[in-house]
DNA sequence: AGCATTCTTTGACACAGATCAAAATGGGAA
DNA sequence: TTCCCATTTTGATCTGTGTCAAAGAATGCT
């Protein structure tokens, strides 16, 4: 994983509140607040953190890795319907059990916190409520900016535009300058791709294989991937301005 | 459109807060409170009520008609991102400038509040904050479960699972019997269906079609539609459960 | 009533992406 | 190192949905 770190980011992935470019709200003592409530788990590569329908008396944060949101039909035709990075949020206040299964697709640590407390600290906590419905609206936004990508885009698009995603949080983390080369490591394998852009795994290798040699982008190994024109990359997604799913 | 009416709904269109089964939250001291800063538009069917972009000094909710929320991109292909029924609210505090554009499909009537205001009364009265974060939540499990539709079933599937919603909705509305056949009113031209779908016009015609060939629902009209068996329809839907887009 | 306009249906054909199958690559364990 | 097994790539073919085109309904206007 990339460090979180960095001169323009306060992070604050110990705590249910996402991390901005300043993120004014986290300050000591909500920390303090939670510090009652909260413990941690840890689960490896590959691990189930738990299946849509099982009961979940905790909500959490992720605090380092990975971690996917996905649903399955009978069939076992799977949708991944949220990508879970450091600082993210998991689980609803006022619900009992896992609506989504989330799996973790590097080692993992999660913040959790006992979901009564939690739920009545979001009742005397105003701002942690308001950061929360802020958070929330995000993920709205990500999820819409996500149906137009699988209602609308063509694969090589679906293809260019995941890669836009990691490709700008890690710039963001990074504060690397723009229109310098960024290279991202790949925390998916080509599987949990084609689950969440609704293809298959052989066309996501094809689309893959034809942005390396239309020179959008060069492999090294096979997770890690270099961007030499972001611009490039943003045009191949489709995306009008600068796209924008990660606030 | 369907009367809201019924003896087991208690509507509230006219504030902020969706309504559900049984609302406790709406009593007379909250519409009072939104008094003095609400006002009413309304809007002829195929109107624009506002483009992704332009500046909003309010937020709204949906009195009666139905609207749509669409993403376009640069080429034209157009994505619905949400339907917006009576008591759905539209525009997210804290942002100035719509994300989506909104259209009429049907009259429609919003009632609008102040932006500032109403940022303000979030602040001040926390159960109304604590109704905009649920209302979010079910809006963001409804996006998710689009994702899924949107990412892996047939067209088939995806025409049968929006007759689902629809059916689902008016039934709660006119609070019918369980296993009685339901009649329901499309809101929807073919072209919106097809936005919705991530489909073409003329795939979405000729699954309607063959549903109607197959007699899981019968047409009386272009958007008149009987369902005789609602388990048959969820079943072709390919819904696990009951789905529930809807909470 | 007759006409114009918009929406819907139906048909013929093309193509993007799925499916089935097999080979190649790479990382980890001993 | 060498082998083993996961993952990824590549190939051949099939199919569902898109595209282009035209004919039918429905709706509203004069």
């Amino acid at each position: 994983m990339q460090q979180l770190v960095s001169p323009t980011i306060k992070s604050c992935s110990e705590c249910p509140i996402r991390h901005r470019a300043v993120c004014a709200k986290c300050d000591r003592d909500e920390l303090e607040l939670l510090e009652d409530i909260k413990y941690y788990r840890s689960f490896s590569a590959g691990q189930t953190v738990m299946w849509a329908g099982d009961h979940m008396d905790f909500v959490a944060s992720v605090v380092s890795g990975v971690a996917t949101l996905t649903q399955t039909m009978e069939d076992g035709r799977t949708q991944m319907v949220g990508l879970l990075l450091p600082s993210d949020f998991v689980g609803r206040p006022g619900r009992a059990s896992a609506a989504y299964t989330v799996s973790a697709t590097t080692d993992l640590m999660m913040c959790c916190f006992r979901r009564k407390p939690f739920e009545q600290m979001i009742n005397t906590t105003p701002h942690i409520a308001h950061r929360l419905l802020e958070m929330t609206l995000d993920e709205l936004d990500a999820a819409r900016e996500w149906m137009l990508v699988l209602g609308r885009k063509t694969a090589r698009e679906k293809i260019a535009s995941l890669l836009s995603i990691i490709a700008r949080r890690d710039a963001v983390l990074d504060g690397s300058a723009p229109g310098k080369a960024l290279e991202i490591e790949l925390p998916l394998t080509r599987e949990a791709m084609a689950d969440y852009l609704g293809l298959t795994l052989e066309t996501v290798s094809r689309q893959v294989s034809a942005l390396k040699r239309d020179k959008v982008i060069t492999l090294s190994g096979k997770r890690s991937i270099t961007v030499p024109d972001m611009d490039r990359l943003l045009l191949e997604a489709g995306d009008d301005s600068d796209g924008g799913i990660l606030s």
